[in-house]
DNA sequence: ATTTTTGCAAACCTTTTGCATGGAA
DNA sequence: TTCCATGCAAAAGGTTTGCAAAAAT
């Protein structure tokens, strides 16, 4: 979980200007357990009557993908979604629970050596890659299976 | 490279008819260099004249994707598009050249084991991932870069 | 005072759906 | 002959844009 004032920070320190519908935004997205979507977000704000616009909403995203605040996915069924994440130095990855939605951080793991290797295999200079992992987070486990 | 003839047999061997529509779908297919969206085959195919139906594409996309003949990718700019691939008897990944969209297969190359790492670090289960390399080809080094 | 940000609504793009027709088995 | 597949056009999503008003610096 990321603390609102935390996504808000990102905002000020980054040259944006820090206005009452990126504080809401901030709320909401810290609110959020595991992983939303834009629309979700949306409702959310409608529902509390914070009066925010859907461009404000996919705009906000946006930025805070590139500060890395936030990380979008893309789910196994084709939508786009986006988790919340402590912003972290390395590269990392997330783990989605697919029951609860619910996702871990996943520090760098030796992804480092198969990039490596599929490089010499193929002979691509390998210098993008993308890493989505599903499954069912402890919690769920527990619970009815 | 896939010929036409192994889309289009994927079809035959898998209890779905086959079909002129169908049939030119596997030519602009096996047509493509790199990777293609829906669109490119639409466009592709009113300018051949071969009169296929949007819908007919995305259905006999859909029902490539399963049968493993096609890999619907998601490219960081959010969109999705597929490659064609040679049927695979184990799990594989892409490297897909960011400048040309070409691609190569990457067959398990030491990724069940940071999966394993994975689950070991965060107790999940992880039951399924994605992954999706971007690079430059080894013919695209070769030339202005 | 200046520049960014916002909300709205319309525009856009991509993908899906319903349904009558046509074609494969 | 039966059932699957197709094309069309409309509907449905999801995302972006233009712009005048409002807010932040």
């Amino acid at each position: 979980m990321v603390s609102p004032t935390t996504v808000l920070a990102a905002f000020g320190e980054n040259g944006y200007r820090v206005t009452a519908p990126r504080r809401a935004l901030a709320q909401l997205i810290s609110a959020r357990e595991g992983h939303f979507t834009a629309e979700d977000l949306l409702d959310e704000s409608r529902r509390g009557r914070l009066g925010l616009g859907r461009a404000t909403i996919f705009r906000g995203l946006d930025t805070l993908t590139e500060l890395g605040l936030v990380e979008r996915l893309d789910l196994p069924s084709g939508t786009h979604a986006f988790v919340a994440c402590e912003p972290s130095p390395g590269h990392h990855h997330h783990v989605v629970c697919s029951r609860c939605g619910h996702s871990a951080p996943v520090e760098d793991c030796g992804m480092g050596d198969v990039v490596l290797e599929i490089g010499r295999r193929t002979g691509y200079r390998v210098d993008t890659h993308r890493i989505e992992l599903f499954g069912i987070c402890p919690a769920c486990q527990g619970s009815a299976s």
